[in-house]
DNA sequence: ACCCTAATTGAATCATCAT
DNA sequence: TATGATGATTCAATTAGGG
């Protein structure tokens, strides 16, 4: 199922989609076309100040010495780094798309500052809290219970980018969904163990996390990219959810690890992986198809949910109240005394049984006799 | 209590302890002595960029942050800023001392990657979560439901700041504190009005959330410093605890009311001076919680108790019940012809033993996993 | 005094299409 | 590219007001 390449064997005119690269993230990313990519999942490195020491964009090895000097020189190659790969990633992101970058306070405050330099635009920042998280063994600081994603778009006044905030919405009991996520961290059957039983990557990310995050940002089909594929859970996920995915990771192990994880992966059926549209896909019906289809007869009064405010139909799709006509908006706005109004929303008419129902009702009725024309 | 202060009537050498000094935050902490605070509590400007106004949905205009000390040119205008204050508090800072800045995604990468250029070194993240955030209107993004805290000491290896570490323990169910606190924001009677019952300050802090942070990182009898004193929430917080305070803050009104609120707030007496247990999350259950974690299936067939009724679940949350999808309350009420329904109690899923169970009990083991989180 | 409903409000980077 | 029309969109808490 997932194709295993190394970037010479690639180029934009090749078919890079459900397959992983092996190879340095910038590098390989020369082998996708531009704006390609719907959503990019990013888990950089942080080994900053660590043990293991700091690599330079070119991946050579900065030896780690605690000066004053090389602390700045650290962090400036951290930079250098995250400039280097973010800009890759822009590159071939769709002007619609969005990315998703994690981190921890390590470097995370730096990710996000280089994001916006380089022009991305903020959606939100989301925190995972973790059920489970690693106590603080010193008990010199707070239990460090969440990790921090950036979500942003590619430019300031990106317009079009993937929401399915209906959906999340109605999975989440009907409230809208926050910026604060619960999930436990990667553990038990999730977590991939070599055959010592010792796990195969350190920063393994929960399935669950990469799900919401591919279910609210992406539609099925979509292109997902994600430049530190590590074991591979982003494809995974990817796959099961009917998205398309690229990953591109160095290490051999992971890359070999990741394969096995997303060949087993059994991709969800096209009727379970239908996302609820909201409003805003809905076809645009003009008030006055209500009228031509007889849903609604001129003379017609319709009134607001508490009646205090009454206007007539006229043949035209026109309302009418106190001696002045305009669209259902604009009349509703009016009699209200305000710059805005959905009248489809506003307007009430009264049914056989004598309810007050929205005129948007009406509207459903159309809609579906539109679908079921094709 | 609180004496108010211009900047040319102090010095270095007079004391300056418990008093508000009105003024430009750099140029007014020239009159404090190095190394003499033992933590600073920053609320700097977020930088917000609103492009235009917002309207709820009723059409009623929010009323946003758009003072005039919140209007930065750029990025670059806005890191040096930063980089300005943050240099002169960290010349005033003990060596044993820390530093609390809280922000938003707006600015708090930019604060957070500053802090880190100057030498800071970051103890923690902290996420504030808002049990009444604003919601987001329009739909097109996740609700902002938290700000950010960053606790740093002055340096690297910086030695014996302060943690109270059991006594955050002792008050939190003898577990240690985590970096996630739920916090209500500030409204009621805490929220301070003018005469004509607006709000003084546009991001008055609520007093429970310094409390905390006081609580934590300090002593009683120890200077803390506010340079963002805006309505003196921290003065307030660290008089009632027992601390001494130094606000610095630019705008005259800003300065009367907090020295009206601060000469008003009793301090506690020693005994009283503990900590205080958080508030415990509201536990809420999104039913994709369930999906994500691998509790429900996409595809899994649900039924009513005496099977009158069947829909199909999908995998973004959602069921399906004769062709049309929603919420499983919307779609319990729906096929039942009414207007609500209890989707948790009304729908049954099967269990490996054959009998059908209400998907309450599966929300039931999500609710035992996330309590350990709070 | 009490209950129920309505109104208000909060650090917000909050639309899209046709002309 | 700018303008105007259409029409999509809110959660938790407190406070005020009517009965």
């Amino acid at each position: 199922m997932s194709r295993i390449a190394s970037p010479a064997e690639l180029s934009p005119e090749r078919e890079t989609v459900d397959t992983i690269i092996r190879g340095d993230c910038v590098a390989a990313l020369e082998a996708l076309p531009d704006r390609s990519v719907d959503v990019v999942f990013a888990d950089p490195p942080y080994n900053l100040q660590l043990s293991g020491g700091l690599q330079r964009p070119d991946q050579s090895h900065v030896d780690a010495v605690d000066d004053e000097w090389d602390r700045f020189a650290s962090f400036e190659a951290y930079d250098a780094f995250t400039r280097a790969w973010l800009l890759a990633c822009r590159r071939v992101l769709k002007p619609t798309g969005t990315i998703w970058v994690i981190g921890s306070y390590h470097n995370i405050f730096r990710v996000g500052a280089t994001l916006q330099d380089l022009g991305f635009w903020i959606l939100n920042d989301v925190v995972w809290r973790k059920t489970n998280p690693m106590p603080n063994f010193r008990g010199r600081r707070f239990q460090n219970a969440h990790e921090t994603m950036i979500w942003a778009t590619r430019d300031r006044d990106a317009r079009g980018y993937t929401f399915n905030y209906e959906a999340l919405k109605a999975g989440n009991d009907d409230v809208q969904m926050r910026s604060d996520w619960l999930f436990p961290i990667c553990t038990g059957g999730e977590r991939l163990k070599d055959e010592n039983g010792r796990k195969v990557h350190s920063t393994q990310k929960p399935e669950a996390l990469l799900a919401r995050v591919l279910m609210a940002s992406s539609k099925p089909g979509d292109l997902v990219l994600d430049p530190f594929f590590g074991s591979g859970t982003t494809g995974a996920v990817a796959k099961r959810l009917g998205r398309h995915y690229v990953g591109i990771e160095r290490e051999q192990a992971y890359v070999d690890a990741a394969a096995a994880r997303i060949a087993a992966v059994e991709p969800l059926g096209k009727a379970e992986l239908q996302v609820m549209p909201g409003k805003r896909s809905a076809p645009r019906v003009a008030f006055t198809v209500l009228l031509e289809s007889g849903l609604v007869a001129p003379g017609t009064v319709l009134h607001d949910a508490r009646e205090r405010y009454a206007a007539v139909v006229r043949a035209d799709g026109t309302l009418v109240a106190n001696g002045e006509a305009g669209s259902i908006h604009k009349t509703g706005a009016r009699v209200q005394g305000l710059d805005a109004c959905n009248g489809w929303t506003f307007w009430h008419f009264r049914t056989p049984e004598g309810r007050l129902a929205p005129i948007d009702e009406l509207r459903e009725v159309v809609r579906r006799e539109m679908a079921k024309a094709g």
